[in-house]
RNA sequence: CGGGGCGUAGCGUAGCCCGGUAUCGCGCCUGCUUUGGGAGCAGGAGGUCGCCGGUUCGAAUCCGGCCGCCCCGACCA
């Protein structure tokens, strides 16, 4: 009886682990279509503040929403080569409508260069009407083999930038600019440390110049590829004629860069927080961010400590500390014919930040008891002052909670592995970030996928990599070009 | 598509070998007592046993076919 309500812990079983705290948690349900889910209120409400968030930073650095249509002629995706090659085995194809069979078939957007580079070279003469800086949020299809929730899923939801520039280095800098914004949305929003860097050519986007990324380890020691943004480079431009006339008067084809995250952060989320009673949500994700639980024994006291809740909900959302617009996000559950210690689970299994519990004692000590979800701490807090209190805590919170991130991040992160047999002992075991040098040839990278499924995860940024550079290939020992990061990714 | 497993109430299951109209737990509904870490008692609702066919007086159970799902591999935000 009491094992049914324990989850599969992270030990026994990370994967079951996983998908219990999706499920449960309410994030999401399968759909009766196989690779698709339903995501709920509790997980739309989280994909809801991502958004916002993002959204903001995106206007903030000059770009603007708009919307382009889910079909594509097919052969609008054939124009650019290493793009078809990448994405046709994994389109939808229309080939009826109106009862019909179609002249052409429509392609369900996998991703949506093609029809917006095509559009935008109808919009763009002059350098003048150069940059374009543009965003959508929108849903695609992947026919995906293997599907997991938030992970993996037939259909996702992302925003995708696309960006038209007159050069390579401003298109350049649009791409960086777009590396940073997602860093900062990762580690201050999400709580979520990642590592920034270029992918090597095999894990490039198809049809992409460069590829930067940002890439974070999950509790399990697998990478997750939380976010990109591609140089395009001229390759688009070239294949849909976006050319525009130059201040001196030629003629040059644009360039491109595109950028995305999407709804699979929530799935990085759950497995870079979570612990083995549910959820943790980071304070400024949480679409709750505290819940009080009004305790009481007759029923008298019943209707006292819930009005008090109701009092304490009152001067939290009251409180403008934090700006007007960004109030404290309270709940009250004041449900009965459940037991408080019932009610503790069930948030903590959802994730919510902060607990706090009022009862007769506490109003009579003048004070709310508070427990933290990360830390599992708890201690009371002064009724006086409550709201700027709560404020704080939930602050160092996120706080902790990314500290905690990347201490685990680090502890599970080597470097100067000796040999390429030690390499394989770590990724048969626990696995591991292993950073090491690589001759960059696609042939050695190929090899140590075929051994041990370990990828590079990313060429990192100097900020990211070692004090001494390794000087040789760890798999063939040849003179090292990077040093690189190699891990197992989902 | 290759290898492995499974379809019985909303969820998890027993029953199947050895045919006789379905077991238990959780959840749900009603009432009373409870309520500072997953409440107790009493009563109650809920199932074309994945689908189609066959054998049989009789099929969840035996036989044949089909469908679906999960795990491992090839593809990937």
């Amino acid at each position: 009886m009491a094992d049914d309500k324990k989850l599969t812990t992270r030990a026994e079983d990370f994967s079951a682990w996983y998908n219990e705290v999706v499920l449960r948690a309410e994030l999401a349900d399968y759909s009766p279509v196989k690779g698709s889910m339903v995501i709920r209120p509790n997980g739309y409400g989280i994909w809801e503040r991502m958004q916002r968030a993002l959204d903001d930073m995106f206007k903030a650095t000059g770009h603007q929403n708009a919307y382009f249509p889910l079909f594509i002629p097919e052969s609008f995706l054939k124009k650019e080569a290493q793009h078809v090659e990448g994405f046709a085995p994994e389109c939808a194809v229309v080939t009826h409508g109106g009862g019909k069979e179609l002249e052409e078939p429509l392609i369900v957007r996998p991703t949506s260069e093609t029809i917006i580079y095509h559009m935008y070279a109808k919009w763009v003469q002059s350098y003048r009407d150069l940059p374009i800086l543009m965003n959508q949020w929108a849903n695609v299809v992947r026919w995906e083999m293997r599907t997991r929730l938030f992970l993996r899923t037939l259909e996702f939801l992302w925003q995708e930038g696309h960006t038209a520039h007159a050069t390579h280095d401003e298109a350049e800098a649009e791409a960086l600019t777009i590396l940073k914004v997602y860093r900062t949305f990762a580690e201050e929003w999400m709580a979520m440390p990642v590592l920034t860097g270029l992918k090597s050519d095999s894990e490039r986007f198809a049809g992409a110049l460069r590829t930067y990324c940002i890439e974070a380890m999950m509790q399990d020691r697998k990478a997750l590829q939380a976010g990109t943004s591609h140089n395009l480079g001229q390759n688009f431009a070239k294949a849909f004629d976006l050319k525009f006339q130059t201040e001196s008067g030629e003629m040059a084809h644009a360039w491109n860069t595109s950028w995305g995250v999407s709804t699979r952060l929530i799935g990085g989320l759950v497995m870079t927080h979570g612990d083995d009673n549910g959820l943790v949500v980071p304070p400024k994700l949480a679409p709750t961010e505290v819940v009080i639980v009004p305790i009481w024994k007759a029923d008298e006291e019943r209707v006292r400590m819930t009005e008090a809740a109701m009092q304490l909900k009152a001067e939290l959302v009251d409180w403008t500390g934090r700006g007007a617009t960004d109030r404290l996000r309270v709940h009250v559950d004041a449900r009965q014919g459940i037991k408080p210690g019932a009610k503790y689970y069930e948030w903590e299994l959802r994730g919510v930040p902060l607990r706090l519990e009022l009862g007769p004692k506490d109003l009579e000590k003048q004070s709310v008891f508070s427990a933290r979800r990360d830390t599992k701490a708890k201690a009371p807090i002064a009724r006086a002052g409550v709201a700027e209190s709560v404020a704080k805590l939930l602050e160092t919170i996120q706080h902790d909670m990314f500290a905690a991130a990347k201490a685990r991040r680090e502890a599970a992160s080597v470097r100067g592995v000796k040999s390429y047999d030690e390499f394989k002992e770590i990724m048969a075991g626990e696995g591991a970030f292993v950073y090491a040098g690589w001759n960059g040839d696609p042939a050695s990278e190929a090899k140590v996928k075929e051994e041990t499924k370990a990828t590079i995860r990313v060429i990192p940024d100097a900020e990211f990599r070692s004090p001494t550079a390794p000087s040789t290939c760890l798999v063939t020992g040849q003179p090292a070009k990077h040093e690189v990061v190699w891990a197992k990714a989902y």
